[in-house]
RNA sequence: GGCGCCGUCGCCAAGUUGGUAAGGCAACGGACUGCAAAUCCGUCAUUCUCCGGUUCAAAUCCGGACGGCGCCUCCA
């Protein structure tokens, strides 16, 4: 049985689906105005392991996540750029995909965008006009929320709490202050649609309405996205929904992810110079880049999806420079700097030898995410585990059915009920990390198996092994090939010349074959000075970045 | 002003429909190794911010204090 923590209950219930053969699953994606950050990464993760869970405990899952591709701040950074709006959403939708796919999210099965529906969006203003919850006002169409009973229960925010707390100007037209906006009538040069109320384009939240309503129907499962979407964002879409089908309908359980904060403080919240720096530095492609997909996957996930997790900055921050001189005052370029092509990931060949200028101007690099290193040496403790048993399991023949050690039994039963209770991935790590633990102590000979039985549990934890990376999204890549890019990537992050650290290990072997040990050790020390670790083993010597 | 979240070992982090503190990192000791790395083993919270209360029993429930954070119209 799977639990969930309801945002509309505010507890945790039993995860009833409407129609156990077909769960359908609903996700906010973003707004495509710039590349994404390492916050906007963590619903994309958190709700991509919701969805792998899902659908490794029912036959059907439907897993639906928006592109929001018009929107008043694409509009801006277009016309700043002095690029079409669309073409500018499409670009950074394209590179959005490519960071989704990097953090090792599957695709969701339906991706709408916005632009695409507007049909299915007009034909909902219509209902609710024509149900008297809508109202038009000078080609513009509000939402009347005095006339929605239901409204604030999913934020627990008093109508009269809310009016009082209004800090933002009022619209004289709208008949109430709360009321929002379901249609903007368009402005000139803004791109717009034809509609029964004049050119225009879609309100802010009526897009999630209406394509939820396309692929999932009027009344779905489970609704997710982050904590600041509570309000207004989902408090209006389920008004709309409701508003226009009734009460009860839309998603039945609402999820909701905490924030990524920034040294302890939300990203949006830090001080402008944190924010500058988030945005030229701190994108999720500079992270990709440098710890690589799996490692920001893994650091996500070592938090429960609700609760905030910090994203610790060690070093002194980049210089300013520029910026902080006279004549500053330029908004971050960030949406200019990131053309198409710019975000190539490292080459395996190309990115080695101590030549590759493809630094970003060393901007960041004397910065050090404690977090990310940390996932990033749990990835490789978990590939080298699994580089092992492919080892040792391709040499050998099959000893047919029979038991397997008990130590190897339980963990993968304990990664789901992990999951099972509100998708609790630091569980679920948890009990993975036990599973690798197990292969490497039956690997070296510290499990007591008759030789059939060590087989068969080392069969039997490869299968759980794969079972365990579906669902979580890690350790998903061939071992071989995830070690050689790693390393690649690592020994491009120090300029190592790769040919050179070959040359010396092929010395030393020369070395040790002669049992010339002191010459063995020195060439040991040399590389080490590199950050390079060599590692003695029965096939020969291989060699890693140290940490 | 209103609504809400959080405070568990040096660090990260499970556990919160009550039943007697997972796991990871770091540290220290050890096995293995010609020396290393990787891997493995052992040690590492009588205690869960503090003070009361309920209970046979509380990190888990209730009240209060202190500390941190978020939302209250376009930010994941």
């Amino acid at each position: 049985m799977i639990r969930v923590h309801d945002t509309l209950q505010r507890r945790k219930v039993d995860f009833l689906p409407i129609d156990p053969s077909h769960v359908r699953l609903y996700a906010c994606g973003p707004t495509v105005y710039g590349l994404i950050h390492i916050g906007n990464a963590r619903p994309l993760v958190a709700f991509d392991v919701v969805a792998r869970h899902l659908r490794a405990r029912f036959p059907k899952v439907t897993y639906v996540r928006n592109v929001t591709d018009v929107d008043d701040k694409i509009i801006q950074r277009a016309a700043e750029a002095g690029e079409e709006p669309q073409a500018l959403a499409a670009r950074f939708a394209a590179e959005y995909r490519k960071d989704a796919e990097a953090l090792g999210c599957l695709p969701p099965d339906v991706e709408p965008r916005v632009t695409t529906h507007i049909p299915e969006i007009v034909a909902l203003i219509e209902t609710l006009c024509a149900r008297g919850v809508g109202y038009v006002v000078d080609g513009d169409v509000y939402f009347a929320v005095e006339r929605f009973a239901g409204y604030g229960e999913l934020s627990g925010q008093p109508l009269d709490q809310l009016e009082s707390g209004s800090r933002v100007e009022v619209d004289e037209r709208k008949q109430s202050p709360l009321d929002f906006a379901l249609w903007k009538s368009a402005k000139p040069g803004e791109p717009s649609w034809p509609s029964p109320w004049g050119a225009g384009r879609p309100g802010w939240h009526i897009e999630c309405s209406a394509m939820a309503e396309r692929y999932l129907g009027v009344e779905f499962d489970l609704h997710g996205g982050g904590v600041d979407l509570i309000f207004p964002h989902h408090e209006n879409e389920r008004a709309q929904s409701q508003g226009a089908h009734g009460a009860g309908t839309f998603s039945r359980h609402w999820l909701h992810n905490g924030f990524v904060n920034f040294n302890d403080k939300k990203i949006a919240k830090s001080d402008e110079r944190m924010q500058r720096l988030l945005k030229r530095a701190f994108t999720l492609r500079v992270l990709l880049d440098r710890h690589g997909g799996e490692a920001v996957r893994f650091f996500l996930l070592t938090t429960q999806y609700r609760h905030p997790i910090n994203f610790e900055v060690l070093g002194s921050p980049p210089q300013d420079g520029a910026a902080v001189g006279p004549g500053s005052g330029s908004p971050p370029q960030d949406g200019a700097a990131v053309g198409p092509g710019s975000g190539s990931p490292p080459q395996d060949g190309a990115a080695v030898g101590p030549g590759s200028g493809a630094e970003r101007g060393g901007e960041g690099d004397e910065l050090r995410f404690p977090g990310l290193e940390e996932a990033e040496r749990q990835v490789e403790y978990g590939y080298l585990t699994m580089r092992r048993l492919g080892e040792a399991l391709a040499v050998g023949k099959d000893p047919g059915a029979g038991p397997v050690l008990e130590e190897a039994a339980g963990w993968l039963g304990e990664l789901g009920e992990a999951l099972d209770d509100d998708f609790n991935t630091a569980g679920a790590l948890a009990a993975l990390q036990q599973g690798l633990g197990v292969a490497n102590r039956l690997l070296d000979g510290k499990l007591a198996a008759p030789k059939d039985v060590k087989r068969r549990t080392l069969m039997r934890l490869a299968a759980d092994l794969a079972a365990a990376s579906g669902e979580l999204g890690l350790l998903c890549a061939d071992p071989a090939t995830w070690l050689s890019a790693h390393r690649a990537r690592r020994a491009a992050a120090r300029k190592l010349d790769v040919a050179a650290i070959e040359a010396a290990i092929s010395e030393r072997a020369a070395a040790r074959a002669a049992k010339d040990f002191a010459r063995s050790d020195a060439v040991r020390d040399q590389v080490k000075l590199l950050g390079v670790e060599l590692m003695d083993g029965a096939s020969g010597t291989t060699w890693r970045v140290a940490d």
